[in-house]
DNA sequence: GATGAATGAGTGTTCATTCAT
DNA sequence: GATGAATGAACACTCATTCAT
């Protein structure tokens, strides 16, 4: 069984081979990572990686835990000091692919986890549709997006961020498959695009009919 | 090195075998895939594989090749007898989600693609947006989408599919990770919000400004 | 899962490994033995092992089985043609030294499944005793062993042949721990002293006073 | 290399050490006792085993040298006051029966030894052993015991009394696999039948017709 | 005196692939 | 065309031992 760190030393091990762990499986897959390579990414003896960690599993899981806490909270940050709804929206895409770039290991991590770790992948996806559901329903609220059912939203936008993402920010030009390494974002004209897809999707009803006031302007 | 069969004896062998890898790949994904396992569930001998792939990667793109052909099958026949551009496109979800519901296979396969066969995963891919983004573009010509970049509102269609698909047909309720078996398909509520969203995102600008004949209807 | 062989090449190649896992366990004992070890010794590759086996423990709990059937049989078939039941004592004890002479494996082994394989262990022990159980019993039938619990003299009987042949076969003369091959067997002087030891704990009680009775139907 | 404890302190932990070897080895046996689980039962840290002890041979050696001691001292104290030589036997016998109940690591530990320290075992075997020739050969000066071959005799004993301990002390009935805690020690049935077979292997011989006062009678 | 983080050789086991039948 | 016995490289994981603190 594994243990925690007690000492300062132990807790340096530790994240070393945390980050040796994301870098190995986002180049090479899960099955593909073995415990020497990450070791050895790490710097560390083989032994020392079960001082820590219980398996490969184990480690794998906290993997995901960790890259899913860090988009989230890049995301959040991002939207947090946004002027209105759909500024936070653009706000939190961009930060969205910005860590896609700087993390191509979010993709390719999660992908595996469908074999690997079905309930990792779960939490992955739930806790970001989460944040989206609540926005949604506060943007709702404020008139900002018609309504419509905050969860059938939240997850189109979430299968919109990972394709275009996929597309945009892994897949070099036409070339071999994507390994590390920082990627460039998402091409500015793709991003409005794909905004203004979504504000229309999301936009509240307009109808001449239904805004009463504009027809007691007329003459 | 395989061999093409050259006998009808040897065409349903490679038949079995094929669909054999399908069921199995499906099950427990390509890594627990062992070759003896799809071997035992087509009920051939482990030596025979080798006559008609070549190796376990070889067998792994063509089922991928298959149920990508067969997925783009599906969606066509549903999409052509539609009235309309948007009948079209609700047809083409429709018969997506059908197979997916059929085929967990689809899925599961595809995200293990990422590692074992990257140019297969692409391919896959790309032929489905291909086809949304032929369908826009005549969609497009028609006046019946607006004018927008028909490659991003394919992938961002090609998302919201894939995450409503997983969401609503692969995650049973709360559950365990999916098996595999038929499962229900998307509920029409969700397929209906979803389509709502994705018809507002395509639907052409109805700005007043831009239609003068409405103007001159006021006094 | 191991499968029984189907062939006749599989046959000599499963009797290879049981053959060179004895003299393994025997020479280096359970835990040092190493599969690497036995099908190096049984002259095959080391996946083939498992072709046959399902693991070391596996492996072990047969040579355990293969050699209690072994020494049973050599000390029945000794046993066969004695005249009477002492003489047929005799030939069991001198069949089970010679069996340990020449398969010292049989203590080696059987002491290190107290741990193993506590289950073989105590079936081994069981199915000797029983077989001196049997033979007791039949004795004290024919008069030629006194009236007293078969199962503790089994027991005794069975203890006395192991530390004697401990002692006396597989310890070599003040020397170092033993190794395989063949060996002395107990000397002459020793087996008569443990024999007369046994026959006369065995023995029927022959105080004249116990049987004047008979006498007094005499006319 | 491992140091005397120097201090009253290093002599408890030394103690500590021991006595949670001695609790480990007994219940999982050699190969599965690892320092660790040692240190952890003793409750001091893994580095400190190495003050101590050369290693898990050298903690192993000590443990069996002091069971042997003990079981020894157990049975020599049992036997001081007995009237006779079959009282001091008997005495000893039970005295064996009620430390391996109280401490099944005895037998556990001993048959481990075989291959972990050959020499340990046999200088276990031997000390017990030469007790017993001790004893025997005092009796036969006092015409208690028939004139055999002590060494003999003695091994027997010792083979009695551990089959007999095993079975009846150690196995539980019908049961699993014997685990440490305290057993009932073996029943009186059983410890008659055990000492009957004994004694009337060692008694002189009693022949009336071979004892001449009876020839006196003659006329 | 005491600790526990670090190490790496060694183990059991799996499986894609070959090839003689 | 079909088979399955044979192979060995590769992997996850354990644990006795060392040593800096």
């Amino acid at each position: 069984m594994s243990t925690a760190p007690r000492t300062a030393r132990g807790n340096r091990t530790r994240a070393k081979l945390l980050e040796a762990a994301e870098a190995v499986f986002a180049s090479v897959g899960y099955h593909e990572a073995s415990i020497v390579k990450i070791t050895e990414a790490a710097g560390v003896g083989l032994g020392t990686f079960y001082l820590y960690f219980d398996g490969k599993q184990a480690i794998f899981d906290e993997v995901v835990e960790d890259l899913n806490r860090r988009v989230r909270h890049a995301m959040t940050d991002a939207a947090r000091n946004a002027a209105n709804r759909m500024e936070a929206e653009r706000a939190g895409f961009r930060a969205f692919f910005r860590f896609t770039a700087q993390h191509p290991a979010l993709y390719r991590i999660i992908r595996q986890a469908e074999f690997v770790s079905p309930g990792a992948l779960r939490l992955h996806y739930t806790r970001i549709v989460n944040g989206y559901i609540e926005g949604l329903k506060s943007a709702q609220a404020g008139g900002e997006v018609r309504d419509m059912d905050p969860t059938v939203a939240a997850w189109a936008l979430m299968g919109i961020g990972e394709l275009i993402g996929m597309r945009w920010v892994l897949w070099d030009e036409e070339g071999a498959p994507p390994v590390e390494g920082a990627r460039p974002e998402v091409p500015e004209e793709v991003f409005e695009e794909m905004m203004q897809f979504i504000e229309r999707g999301l936009a509240p009803d307009t109808r001449p009919s239904s805004t009463p006031p504009q027809e007691g302007t007329l003459p």
